[in-house]
DNA sequence: CATAATTTTGGTACCGATACCAAAATGACA
DNA sequence: TGTCATTTTGGTATCGGTACCAAAATTATG
């Protein structure tokens, strides 16, 4: 039995084939320029000692490690390990391995308050030799991305291919893939409107973050073309997760004149804490209340009630995500461009089953 | 301005700086055999070039990659990614970056049915030479693991530490972190017995599972302590998630006769499931059913009703992985015992809130 | 000021692969 | 059997750092 405790190199297999190291390389390349008899006997011999070649020192002749960096802004986020997850299998699929870089960037932040600033994960992946970066979430997603930010993120693209999922940057050298991030929307509020309500109100997100910003307009445009009436102390932002929908949601129930009789709100996260705020107030979801959500969450098909939502299609933007990024390594220019069409899913939020006209 | 186009190498600098490489060497790795002249010289041109050494040459002779490998089973489960968050965090400040793998390995496979088998990683990661490697859920969790994973283990335990959170496999090199999988259980049961409730169910979790196992067993253990009259009629399993608590549940609900006037889940996802099941028969928790669960996520916090459930505190067993796995490649082999209670969380699921005496 | 002690610097082998060119072995054909 | 083409193999520079030893420069000492 081989000695498997320390990683073999290919100068020691060489030496127990009796062959030269070029020989073995051209073996485990699967070069044609080596005898069938010499390929058979060192396949033997690598296969009995489990060798497997330095990835490491493949990397530093042939520059490109097989490495991929994945930044994210908050992994617990379903939405972003929805993601990821569609990411790394594809990755994985190709031979990529995958950096993963948590920066907490406006997360959740579980209790500690310092987010870790991506520049510094900018400069360990690029030290890593990654062969290429996909960004989600996080300081692009702001309406006004900083100028330090900006600088480093071009640094970064003249050296090697970064994709990003998020809206254009101009004089960026990143590949962007703009979400239709608006997109259900207007869907949303005639459901709305078609079961009788009219006073909607909108629920969660952040000021100054680009999917916030992007419905928010999108709901106000909406509600002016058909002409209701719209007061914008209807509005409580506050940000992504359950907690902030429960804070925002009491603020707007505090008082009579800012209670709506609906609510969109910005994912299904906030959209339970919502509820739960709604429900502490003694008040019922839909009878009293409607609810829709824009982003569709897995748990939000077992809330009480079940939550009417949009389905951004995550798996979708997951794959041309890490298609783009990988097109771009192999410098197939070949562009691709994403279209998806967030799809309303109607369930009970809302109110729809129970077939009735609530109260405006 | 400096040309940032490409990474520059030491041998660059050094030219630049009119000085050898060796210098050079001594500059970035705070070398006290430097003059101050020299050192700030340099120091100066490193900055102006935004030059930062390949950790991928470093490797190559140092033989550590600063780099860690995370294999763990669904990032989408919330208690895997909030263990990932406190590892990661750990991580980085100590300037490791991590190679995240997902398996899938009994996961809710969001549609998908293969699973990426474990030793596919293990030798992706073993080629990367991570410095060590943590593995979280998976194939280690089944009650009895087969050979070929054990061999795969072994092999890769007697190259570099590998610490696994779960429970210990004799012959294995392998550092077992040894959670109290029932812990709380007996809590969670008196806890309902003091509400009134006789008949309690188990609903959610995999046959063949360590974690199933071990809270099925103290669950019947406890109850026989008690004298309390227990049918096996009571126990459904299935998995993890939200849409297998449902189906449990809802088999649970079929008849009268296996019908309990109160459960203990899984975890809050599979709870959230059962609730959904519980309001479909048109019955109500706590009233009808008290739910209480196994592990805390933080939607039990906003779901109706809020869940009774267990806190398995895995902020502070991410953190006791990763010390342990850094510590293991310091050669620190100061042990680090893990000693977690579970804590009870009682909220209104049980239907404490309502002060009442329920129906057995 | 010569010599020794100490500080500072330079040269080069090495880590484990690949790439490229040269050399050896084999086969084809006159 | 000799010559040439083709297949197969070997030797070695290289990637970008570090480590170790030798050499040069500086300072201390008699």
């Amino acid at each position: 039995m081989p000695d498997d405790r320390k990683k073999l190199t290919i100068y020691q297999i060489a030496e127990l084939s009796g062959v030269s190291v070029s020989t073995i390389s051209r073996v485990i390349n699967n070069s044609p320029y080596v005898s069938a008899r010499t390929k058979a006997r060192v396949t033997d011999i690598i296969n009995k000692h489990n060798f497997s070649p330095s990835s490491l020192a493949r990397a530093m002749t042939s520059n490109h490690t097989k490495t991929l960096g994945v930044i994210v802004s908050d992994i617990t986020n379903p939405y972003f390990s929805e993601l990821y997850l569609e990411i790394q299998r594809y990755a994985v699929d190709l031979g990529y391995s995958i950096i993963l870089c948590n920066t907490f960037y406006g997360g959740s932040n579980h209790g500690v308050s310092d987010a870790i600033p991506e520049n510094t994960y900018f400069q360990m992946i690029l030290d890593k030799q990654v062969d290429g970066v996909l960004i989600l979430g996080g300081e692009i997603d702001r309406d006004h991305i900083s100028d330090a930010y900006k600088e480093a993120l071009n640094r970064m693209g003249k050296q090697i291919p970064v994709v990003i999922l998020g809206e254009s940057v101009p004089d960026c050298n990143c590949i962007f893939l703009n979400r239709n991030l608006s997109g259900g929307i207007p869907a949303l509020i005639h459901h709305l409107l078609a079961l009788g309500r009219r006073k909607i109100g909108f629920v969660g997100g952040e000021e100054g973050i680009r999917t916030t910003t992007a419905r928010l307009t999108a709901y106000t445009q909406t509600l002016k073309n058909l002409g209701i009436s719209f007061d914008s102390s209807l509005i409580s932002l506050s940000n992504y997760y359950a907690p902030d929908g429960y804070r925002a949601m009491a603020k707007l129930l505090e008082q009579p004149e800012t209670t709506p009789t609906a609510i969109i709100c910005m994912n299904d996260a906030v959209a339970q804490g919502a509820i739960r705020a709604i429900n502490d107030k003694g008040l019922s979801v839909p009878k009293d209340i409607s609810v829709a959500s824009c982003d569709q969450f897995p748990s939000g098909e077992y809330t009480s009630p079940r939550l009417t939502t949009l389905d951004q299609q995550n798996s979708y933007l997951g794959r041309m995500s890490i298609m783009t990024l990988i097109n771009a390594i192999n410098n197939d220019s070949e562009g691709i461009s994403i279209s998806h069409q967030p799809r309303l899913i109607i369930r009970e939020s809302c109110g729809a089953h129970l077939g009735i006209q609530f109260q405006q």
